[in-house]
DNA sequence: TGGTAGTATTTAGCTGGCTAACGAATAGGA
DNA sequence: TCCTATTCGTTAGCCAGCTAAATACTACCA
């Protein structure tokens, strides 16, 4: 493949989307209050009452020092908190405050206009192939990391 | 399509891949030297002497604010300059030094290296709709955007 | 000619991604 | 028991993305 060619390739216009669904999502948030990372960490939280900052790592795809910091944004606007980890003192477990239990509907409703709108045209059999592309990408990246979603038991 | 769907449907791999794919760009840089964004900039760099930022922006797809810093970190390292536009100077044209132009090699390399890791196991059929689909949520994103690659004449 | 609108870029300040290096705690072997 | 290695999280500091606002210039209309 030349370098002429990335310019039109797979490489570039997967750099272009990701930025473009940023951009989305922020448009579609009511008063900007959530990012796409933000959104993630708290979607995460709605399905387990408390998570390991090492699970939510793995399953956003993110380094250490990234979801200190997203945590740290999240935790000042009280929608979540840091609570010890009675079994593991360097623990540290994230869980949702009421006030982020409350925001929940509003975020679906947000991630459902901005998901219309990205991938408007694709049938339901593209989107799934799509998705599956996208993580065999991922899979490919990572040459010896350790999948996402792998542990479970989080304390 | 549910809140549970999300983390595992298009979107939420559109965002791994793209940093999965920020990692390994990264990795194969010899020195780690650039990043995909300055890698961006350079290429386009190769195929037309001077560009003005306006349209180095729609280029990349980025905002004004983010391709400056991108040209000043460019530009410290010596590797690009900004010139006036002798017939608009309102417009700065950004454009190779002979120190840039002597990365060309390595960059093309690294970022052969890259895509080959990236695209393993998707055939040329694959990899070419993969591209189109991702054109195709870069430009349901873009409302009423002016799309890229528009204006070719630059001052 | 002059005033207003529009365009190109920069600055300031935020979030979010990374590596490197550090502190604290656990695990495991001699 | 201790010593070493490993793991979890944070801090520091960088680059890259954004919005809002400022600056400087051009364009255009009256």
């Amino acid at each position: 493949m030349e370098t002429q060619c990335y310019h039109h390739g797979p490489a570039y216009w997967l750099r272009r989307a990701a930025l473009a669904m940023r951009r989305v999502v922020d448009a579609e948030m009511p008063g900007r209050e959530f990012s796409g990372a933000q959104f993630e960490v708290l979607g995460q939280l709605w399905g387990q009452p408390e998570i390991a900052q090492r699970s939510l790592q793995e399953r956003l795809g993110v380094a250490a020092p990234t979801l200190t910091g997203i945590i740290d944004v999240l935790a000042e606007r009280g929608l979540v908190e840091r609570r010890a980890c009675p079994n593991d003192a360097r623990v540290r477990l994230v869980a949702l405050t009421a006030a982020g239990r409350a925001q929940r509907d509003a975020m679906d409703a947000a991630i459902g206009r901005a998901q219309a709108r990205l991938f408007a045209g694709f049938s339901a059999a593209e989107a799934h192939l799509l998705a599956e592309w996208l993580e065999r990408v991922v899979n490919n990246a990572e040459v010896l990391g350790s999948g996402a979603c792998g542990s479970q038991q989080d304390c």
